[in-house]
DNA sequence: GTCTATAGGGCGATAGAC
DNA sequence: GTCTATCGCCCTATAGAC
């Protein structure tokens, strides 16, 4: 958004300036009014001037326009893990990794917050939201491997820490407070590791 | 498969009986032939001695045709959730139904590594594969607010559940040995239970 | 930018089963 | 007759090839 604002004042081109952020505005409008079954591409691309063909170059199909921008939370994440203190275990990282990041996205909520209404009243923009913390999933394993976890171990984790990332999230929508977004995830890590300590592995039974 | 044959044997109908059994069939050699993107589903109908348009009675889409007989584990695995041993923790129920599952699953490994093997080569067949894990979530979480799980934290060791047993299968598939999935399900869930006794919660960041 | 293949679905026709 | 599974032809929209 600011990238566009400063390059519309540097010069006028011939075709308007950020097609993309347009599209992406011009679907969530419609998405809102229609919801997303009932809105074609063809009509995203009319309301933000363009073809049905320029929607192609942006997005790789109908789906993505609703989760172009999380792209990076992936790569972001990642870092975040591989460079958490030294001494920390593969799943200390990890939650330290999360709280950081947590930490910077408590400013886009609100954008959030609508986002969250459009896909979740979608089964098939669901599916996509979970390919999208999947791609989350993958790279954070990737980052625990790098910092010793055996590989499927790795990949638990990574899970199990995009769940708690989750439950933080879902709870700090539904009731914003005082305790943040990163008091949210200690909490419920806190809450998992209690009842993984109820448990008796050994009394399970064996076939 | 056995109704069919029972079917068959009982009257002989002016078309092939079992079509949707034959879809599944034919859609799956087809797809280890060529790949799912190159599949058409007018092939796999074809194949199946079945029009195009048939094919929308028993599949949704394309993809379901690979994921057609995973409907029920949700159910069950929810069912063996709710009859766990009433004395055990939310979490406790949740492992023994995992453990009590798995270990009626064991016979349909061969059918799975085919399915497995298509699944694993499509990324959109993946995010299918995603959708119905998810549904397993869903159940699971349900079942574990039955046994008194707070809402949100239902949700979180349901997901945590799945993972556990991804996990296992995951392992078993790549290399069963005579340790069987319900061991691997126990290994998984002590390990990550050692992962979580390793963060001192208190020690991390907060705001 | 244009064009085509394909997915997905609406509707009515049809042909056996009952 | 009714019921049910299938087919055939229609259309729209997506996605990708040219």
């Amino acid at each position: 958004m600011t990238q566009c604002v400063i390059a519309m004042m540097v010069a006028m081109p011939r075709w308007d300036p950020c097609a993309e952020e347009r599209l992406r505005e011009a679907a969530l409008e419609l998405f809102l009014e229609h919801g997303y079954e009932n809105v074609t591409v063809a009509q995203i691309t009319e309301r933000a001037g363009l073809t049905r063909r320029s929607f192609s170059r942006y997005f790789a199909d109908k789906r993505d326009v609703l989760f172009a921008g999380s792209e990076r939370l992936p790569a972001v994440l990642a870092r975040a893990v591989r460079h958490a203190d030294g001494a920390l275990s593969p799943f200390g990282a990890l939650l330290a990794g999360l709280v950081e990041v947590a930490g910077e996205l408590a400013d886009q909520a609100p954008l959030a917050a609508q986002r969250r209404a459009v896909v979740g009243a979608s089964p098939e923009l669901r599916e996509r939201g979970r390919t999208k913390f999947a791609a989350v999933t993958d790279a954070v394993a990737d980052a625990l491997r790098d910092r010793g976890a055996a590989g499927s171990e790795a990949t638990l984790l990574a899970q199990v820490g995009v769940a708690i990332f989750r439950t933080a999230l879902d709870r700090w929508a539904d009731q914003p407070d005082e305790a943040g977004l990163p008091g949210r995830i200690r909490e419920a890590a806190a809450e998992l590791a209690a009842s993984l300590g109820t448990v008796d592995f050994a009394a399970l039974p064996l076939p």
